[in-house]
DNA sequence: CATGATTTTGGGAACGATTATCAGTAGGCG
DNA sequence: CGCCTACTGATAATCGTTCCCAAAATCATG
């Protein structure tokens, strides 16, 4: 029961690299395809859930559903700060929140706390964009 | 257009009151076939999703990508402690998240920041349960 | 390099949650 | 009471994700 390396699971990697915020995985199915490669979406999703498992990618739900992955930058645990729009992401530590998510379990005798914690908003690009969209209703 | 007073969302509202935590769109349609009604899983969507965009419920995602509901007790925004196993939620007041929150999304140049922030832990109880389990293992 | 044991792959079927459809039903107002 | 129209509910459709399994590919070994 050794893994074995597929060309398959480097090209996921690598495409995950490449793109700047979350992609969903059939985004990233869907690019793979146009390059050449005739990669299977199951293998995209199996190949996307075992670099989430190994800590190499960060995954979490989108707004309607999804699951949304990027590869992960900072080693550890962080949190993030995603455009709803353009889906530019930026990681934040938050050492301040962490030390308040468990001691807020804690004092109500929770256990094994893992906290959400994510914050979609407009990037500065996409404001000003949406900012001339509203000026020309 | 005027809204209309339906059985169905008094029981819809009804049963989200009557549960202790979120519950899912599924089960609380379950729950309201068991009673006697031969309400509409639509309906129960329906209702749900106009509760929760009135803001007389909260709605978030599990960690599995089911839509939870839970009627609102304290007015205005707060965040939750949610138990994976039983179910059980404590609502948190999170005045410094929310300082936080905002505070990052605008150093970063974001606008329009909504933040998701949930804790999933087990509650004592479960706590317990598992430690048992645990045991006999 | 050939062989074999085993893991992976990929296409499509299966699945579960949610939404759309649409004819029939039933609030609410005159 | 009766009409107008929003609402309901059964079912079909959608969408993301996982399952299934025969065929292909990987890797260690001879």
């Amino acid at each position: 029961m050794v893994e074995r390396n597929t060309w398959q699971r480097e090209r996921v990697r690598e495409a995950l690299g490449d793109s700047p915020g979350f992609v969903s995985a059939q985004a990233l199915h869907a690019h793979l395809r146009e390059e050449n490669t005739g990669i299977g979406l199951a293998t995209v999703y199996r190949a996307l859930a075992g670099l989430a498992a190994k800590g190499e990618a960060d995954s979490l739900q989108s707004p309607d559903g999804e699951n949304l992955y990027r590869a992960c930058e900072s080693p550890g645990h962080h949190h993030h700060l995603i455009c709803r729009s353009c889906g530019l992401t930026v990681e934040i530590a938050a050492t301040d929140v962490e030390t308040w998510a468990h001691a807020t379990a804690s004092q109500h005798g929770f256990t094994q706390a893992e906290h959400v914690v994510d914050i979609f908003g407009l990037c500065a690009a996409c404001t000003a964009a949406q900012a001339n969209e509203r000026a020309v209703d």
